[in-house]
RNA sequence: GGGGAGAUACCAAAGUGGCCAACUGGGGCAGACUGUAAAUCUGCUGGCGUACGCCUUCGUAGGUUCGAAUCCUGCUCUCCCCA
């Protein structure tokens, strides 16, 4: 008889990990990691991947989807769910506690609420293709291929060409996973204490080694364009590095672009209560 | 001490007699989100009201005018140049 799935959800930087490892400690737990970033290997301090907070009391903690994929690829929502659900299975074999923790809310949704997605990959040349058309070219080429009442296929242009990408593929095969048992615990912080704990860690990770990190990721050989891809520290950092920002700018505006972040964060988790999943909150430990 | 420029909403910045509660950008707030999600997109952003609307705003005190953020005068402050 295996155990229910405990999510340990939050904004960025409000101790998620720091939670969920001593809660791990207490019950026997592994931990799988829901963060669309922590996945690729060598990109540690920008994504907070903080790895040697997985031991409590000299204890090591398991954890699962961290460090799996090769940085400068695109892993994505499908990739996730599917490695979900395998490392999923393999806990509760092990008769252990699966913790879910991370900030990707979307990721979390997938991963538990058991969502259906199309066995279509994305197709770079087609969406290149597509990215020609005007909005209204786009939507009439959609109408052609199938009725569009009652879809929010059109709802935005990044939809109008997933949905031909599907459509055109011809592919309507549809991977289903259950809904997954889950017990939701939010990370609370107020408005103010998060913003203050993100810029204390902000400025702590730029003198402890990040502007490094990213650098020898281009020595690496990852692209600047695909890092600054990859969002926020990465984004911000590379334009340093390559000279589109001065240091006080991208300081400045990483710190608000994490910011603006924690609150997308905090409206996704709002819109999961408000469908009906409950997240009961706790403070920061 | 003399000369010049300027003070606009959280910040920056337009507006230079009525179309101004005031362009635009940033920030902030709220929302959307099914193979980019640390992404992408939308709405709101003086106060009160569901709304027609009403009230208080453009440094400050007066003045001109039917009407002023816009014109005039005094004052305060900031910046620049000369001494």
């Amino acid at each position: 008889m295996s155990k229910d799935l405990i999510c340990v959800l939050g904004p960025t930087a409000s101790g998620k990990t720091k939670y969920a490892v001593k809660l791990a400690h207490e019950i026997d737990g592994e931990i799988i990691s829901a963060d669309s970033r922590q996945v690729y290997k060598y990109m540690d301090i920008g994504t907070g991947k903080d790895l040697d907070e997985y031991n409590f009391k000299g204890v090591d903690i398991p954890y699962h989807l961290i460090d799996i994929v090769q940085p400068g690829t695109k892993y994505n929502i499908f990739e996730y769910q599917r490695d979900f659900h395998k490392v999923l299975l393999e806990i509760q074999g092990r008769g252990k506690q699966p913790i879910l923790c991370g900030g990707s809310g979307l990721y979390i949704e997938a991963a538990t609420q058991g969502y259906s997605l199309p066995q279509v990959a994305p197709n770079i040349a087609l969406r290149a293709e597509l990215e020609q058309l005007s909005d209204q070219e786009l939507i009439s080429r959609l109408e052609s291929l199938k009725p569009l009442h009652n879809t929010s296929d059109t709802d935005s242009r990044k939809r109008v060409i997933r949905a031909l990408e599907i459509t055109i593929s011809g592919d309507f095969n549809i991977q289903k996973y259950p809904l997954v048992p889950t017990c939701f615990i939010g990370i609370l912080v107020t408005r103010q204490e998060r913003i203050k704990r993100i810029d204390k860690r902000l400025k702590e990770r730029l003198e402890g080694g990040m502007i490094e990190e990213v650098q020898s990721l281009l020595d690496r050989g990852i692209l600047a364009e695909d890092l600054i891809y990859y969002g926020l520290e990465y984004k911000f950092v590379t334009l340093y590095i390559t000279g589109k920002l001065s240091y006080s700018e991208m300081h400045k505006s990483l710190e608000t672009a994490i910011h603006q972040f924690a609150k997308r964060q905090m409206t996704w988790f709002r819109r999961m209560e408000r469908k009906g999943i409950k997240i009961e909150w706790k403070e920061p430990v």
